[in-house]
DNA sequence: AATTTCATGTAACCAGTTACATGATTCA
DNA sequence: TGAATCATGTAACTGGTTACATGAAATT
């Protein structure tokens, strides 16, 4: 059981987690809907999904429930627990810093898409005006450093071009997706 | 020695490789260098680049000659062997694929970065023509899935908003980078 | 004398993938 | 009967990182 407060999941963890938050699903469950939508760039392979299911249980984020349908392999159904729920919960709302902005920009991209399912919207609006603020600052610096040193070859300016538009088409999406949630209700 | 041709080198590998085609180098100069101006998002640390440096050698696709200047520790420095000049040349000039744009763009990245240092400029026009054409052809299913199906949620929808912008900024930034290319002389 | 810089390396670990293995049930 | 589907798992490996370790020379 081994219930400990210290572990912190992977990301393929945190996608397990947020795909099982949405609703209670078997590890086969899992490999279908990654194999429909993918998810990051994870490898929906059982020896993938299944040992990270398991990992994710011996910590006790999550719990298994063994359900013999009518016919076919009994399957195992997993829900969060109480600190399951709790560690998505806070791996979804806590602050954006610069550094997630610079290299996990797929983290927050894979928490944007399971913020969906938490209660509160404001969390979404809050996440999209933090995201927005810290790359606009990124970029900012960007540019500095581009300008500031004229770099020597022309493929090395090309790919720092590549960076900042980048992010600049970050700031465009997180600005209309911000106007559409704040436009919609509920 | 083992100069086995079978071997194909680890991303960090190529990334080596092509620093030290650029110049011979020892371990600390890359060291410096990726500290510098970071390469994809690798890390500096020794235990990162020494022993790449070591699975390289190993393979024969570089070979160190120890220097011993006048004062400080001696260091080994690196130049390629013909089978690692030919190995990234081939890295360099082979045909990418969809498979590449869908999965593999920051590799793509890298490798324009080392096309620098071919003789062919063609070889670089080359590229940019194929990574356009891929990549217009991968952003078009993408959006032709997505008007396929009304997707549910609004996030899923956002992100798939994002990815398809992402691709459109690659096509600009591609067409720029070919006209450059093409402007200039050499 | 003490700290910083140059320079290289090892050991332990971690996340994740591939390939292999199993077995029941349903469908052709 | 044989193939496809549902369903789960293990073993071995790879790529890469962190943390630790060493040591000499240069600088303060």
């Amino acid at each position: 059981m081994d219930i400990n407060p210290e572990y912190t999941p992977t990301l393929l963890g945190f996608a397990l987690l947020g795909l099982i938050h949405q609703k209670p699903r078997s590890g086969y469950d899992i490999r279908i809907e990654m194999d429909a939508s993918p998810i990051g760039h994870f490898s929906n392979s059982p020896g993938s999904i299944y040992p990270a299911l398991q990992q994710l249980k011996k910590h006790g984020l999550i719990d298994g429930r063994i359900v013999h349908r009518t016919k076919l392999k009994p399957r195992e159904v997993f829900r969060l627990t109480n600190s399951g729920a709790n560690i998505v919960k806070i791996w979804l709302t806590t602050s954006i810093t610069s550094a997630d902005v610079k290299y996990r920009l797929s983290e927050l991209m894979l928490r944007f898409r399971f913020m969906e399912n938490l209660t509160e919207k404001s969390d979404t609006i809050h996440f999209l005006t933090d995201f927005t603020r810290l790359t606009e600052s990124h970029v900012k610096s960007l540019e500095f450093q581009t300008e500031q040193n004229p770099l020597a070859s022309s493929y090395v300016r090309l790919l720092s071009n590549r960076d900042i538009a980048l992010y600049h088409m970050h700031i465009e999406w997180a600005k209309q997706a911000r106007i559409e949630f704040a436009g919609s209700s509920t």
